[in-house]
DNA sequence: TTGCGTGCAAAGGTTTTGCATGGCA
DNA sequence: TGCCATGCAAAACCTTTGCACGCAA
């Protein structure tokens, strides 16, 4: 299912790039930044369409931040045993880390939503928002 | 903790308006043609600012959607008796229809979460994404 | 040699801001 | 009467698109 694709060193880079820090969460114009640094000129039309593409492929991840109208995108790991019923995100309010779980327990919320609530949460789309260890303690504000 | 606020007739409508449809979701653009088809010209500066302060007071959220980069906005109903431990909404992806759960199985997800994993989940965050069984009827595609 | 990928610049669309006017208190 | 809210228009901003050149296959 690979489509026509040429192997451009902009694209290893920028893939790279974002597995190297698959916790954090990046803006176009950071990425861009981030790789210009990195020795190769990104034009910023490139990293969205890479982005873009991406996205598509389900490997990136696009979020909305709030009270900002610009987006972040970050890199989705996906465990090689991921049973994807089990597999759920917590995203950090704060930060953008984003943390991968595991978890039976979990599992079990999305049959019950399924079968009490009638409500199907997407294999890729368990993410719950929330405050993460680190930034509990700076005390943050909003809840 | 109310600011200096003066009652507008604007400002009524709008709230009226997205109480009364609290179930779906709203471009800035079609609540400003909602609220013009009401009587009153909105203008969409005034719209954006209401809005905003809405979001700010957490009576309304704004939300990002897939393969768009405007925002919507829905009103977000507290129920009275709303313990926010045990509150999670369920949004559609397709519909973006917002179901609020009361569901004491899911305060039990909290409560994991912070203890298992360190993590706390917002008391107005709790989001999940999927699909509604209306549009599981209808066939859509994506996960 | 073919045609996709890239980068620049321009276009497109959404959101924010400045400023004069109008309406609530 | 004072001052916030509104609405228009312009500005600011992010993202997408057009086009010619470069590079992978």
């Amino acid at each position: 299912m690979k489509r026509s694709t040429y192997a451009t060193a902009q694209k290893q880079q920028l893939l790279d790039f974002l597995q190297a820090h698959h916790d954090q969460q990046f803006t176009i114009g950071a990425l861009a930044d981030a790789l210009r640094a990195s020795g190769f000129a990104h034009g910023r039309s490139t990293v969205y369409r890479q982005i873009g593409r991406l996205c598509d492929e389900g490997v990136v991840r696009r979020f909305a931040q709030e009270g900002s109208n610009t987006f972040v995108y970050q890199y989705i790991r996906l465990h090689p045993g991921c049973s994807g019923e089990s597999h759920f995100h917590l995203k950090c309010v704060h930060c953008g880390k984003l943390i991968h779980l595991e978890c039976l327990h979990l599992a079990e919320v999305r049959g019950h939503i399924q079968e009490a609530h009638s409500f199907r949460i997407g294999s890729a789309r368990g993410i719950l928002w929330g405050e993460c260890s680190a930034c509990m303690g700076k005390g943050n504000a909003h809840a």
